[in-house]
DNA sequence: CTATTATATGAGTATATTCGAATATTGGAA
DNA sequence: TTCCAATATTCGAATATACTCATATAATAG
């Protein structure tokens, strides 16, 4: 319990877990998304995954994260008044703005690799960014 | 949000709220719950306080503190998870076992200075401690 | 008034946390 | 094999945190 709080008692692994909500990320899109360092974001998953609230999933090169099942089915309560709590929060909200236009933009890994600043000027062409 | 897992990213912070969600408590009452000191409890209640998850009440030289109307109403999906999650700690039962044995003796504030000791042994005295 | 009780706060210490930089590891590609 | 890309880990500095002890403040009692 008191694990679960600390894990999630820093801004960057909320906005993390705020994000994995919508589905799996790769460690590398996580850092895209939310303009974090690729060891600071792999610190943080790290983290979030020794509480077990996410999981990690090995694919080739890249690992992808997810909010873990078992969590999501302990804690559904939880993680529903998570969620409307992060409704109301603007910084969350964005990187979840972010997250749709890179959906939108069917970007992915590789062409993260490819022209990663091309992809961060395109999420962050959103409203109110 | 961040500020409320914070707040709550700490054992003895979840110990206090866990007991206050049962009702309203001075603080002597939960030094004496919790075994801790009086400025070890004092400051914990500062935080939760600072966090906007409890609410402070002066009752003469006493000073009793109770989660917050606001924060009830604005949190009750992720207060009704905590809750569930710490019916499986066993160290958070005890806590409870204790207030329980406190009110079936109606002990008080009063009571607790005359004879803080005494008040002590008695709600320890419950199966399992 | 002074003494006492209840609570809050400040100083100091020990420990924990976060982050960046550098390095290590793992797995594919050439 | 060697090179490169993706992720993890280690180290060190800066900051934050929890705790104890001592002291300050507030309110009541005598």
């Amino acid at each position: 319990m008191v694990e679960i709080f600390k894990a999630l008692a820093d801004e960057n692994r909320i906005r993390v877990f705020n994000i994995l909500l919508q589905g799996e990320l790769c460690v590398c899109e996580i850092e895209v998304m939310l303009d974090l360092s690729q060891s600071n974001v792999s610190k943080h998953l790290s983290k979030l995954k020794s509480a077990g609230i996410i999981e990690r999933q090995k694919d080739a090169q890249w690992v992808h994260y997810k909010v873990s099942d078992t969590f999501k089915n302990q804690y559904t309560e939880l993680i529903n008044g998570l969620e409307s709590g992060l409704l109301l929060n603007k910084e969350a909200m964005n990187d979840l703005k972010r997250l749709q236009k890179y959906r939108q933009e069917s970007f992915n890994c590789q062409i993260i690799n490819k022209d990663r600043d091309f992809v961060i000027v395109k999420i962050n062409e959103v409203e109110g960014l």
